[in-house]
DNA sequence: ACCGTACTACGACGATCATCGTATGATGAG
DNA sequence: CTCATCATACGATGATCGTCGTAGTACGGT
């Protein structure tokens, strides 16, 4: 069986917890798990990134203490460790969580109206 | 009168904000700037690193919308821009802020045991 | 035993970043 | 006007990061 090692609740380092989040390709992974709160394995996200980049991220995240990473099988399930994270820096990620998904709402928002205000021949290029 | 240009509150990206708070120094620079709601000018923050390195970061901050700068003869008042952060992404800032002071204050509860806890003679080199 | 699947390890690459020293611009004080 | 002060601009440098392709490991199914 292969285990993985974790850091501890108490070894979370807020320095690395955000730099794991600063990433638009972690954080989508973030939120994608704080959604639905089952493990997912690595597969289930269809990341824009090449498999080993998505490895990456989620060693990074996994070793920053954002997520928990278990094996099952050969496949991995991941889960967000929102508990210790609330537990060292509270409301930190539901704040992270709730930013992303508002920047999300106001940029489709805003990409609509671009599209509407775009003169019929315009092309920015 | 020299002016600086600032990033609009409804043009703060939060890939930028989180870029910007994951670095210790500036995030030095923003808890001390939560601190005290009046405006400091960049002297006052005694940094770890060179002038031209400090400037770096507060054009960092500044770019990112986290903070305000604003010419006063010749220094420059810097201010957080509280109310605008906490419009579009509600509640990370006092997040963040709070993680950075639960830390720093684990860290020197941390530093006092191990300190106690060495031997005598303890040389970690 | 064999093969396919799921993920990792490794090395490489270009890009970005934090850092610095020095030179420069702007402002207020003498 | 001259000078000191505050901050910036401009390279330069070493480190880190995100990305990738390829090769490898572990596990489950046939």
């Amino acid at each position: 069986m292969r285990t993985i090692s974790h850091p501890d609740r108490s070894a979370l380092r807020l320095d690395a917890v955000l730099a794991a989040l600063s990433d638009p390709v972690r954080r989508s992974i973030v939120s994608r798990l704080a959604e639905r709160a089952d493990g997912h394995s690595c597969q289930t996200f269809e990341l824009p990134v090449a498999k080993s980049t998505a490895t990456h991220h989620f060693r990074v995240l996994r070793e920053s203490g954002v997520i928990r990473q278990e094996y099952h099988g050969t496949s991995i399930m991941n889960s967000l460790r929102a508990g210790d994270l609330d537990d060292r820096f509270p409301g930190l990620l539901s704040a992270v969580l709730a930013a992303q998904r508002a920047e999300s709402a106001a940029d489709r928002r805003c990409d609509g109206a671009a599209e509407r205000a775009t003169p019929p021949s315009a092309d920015p290029a």
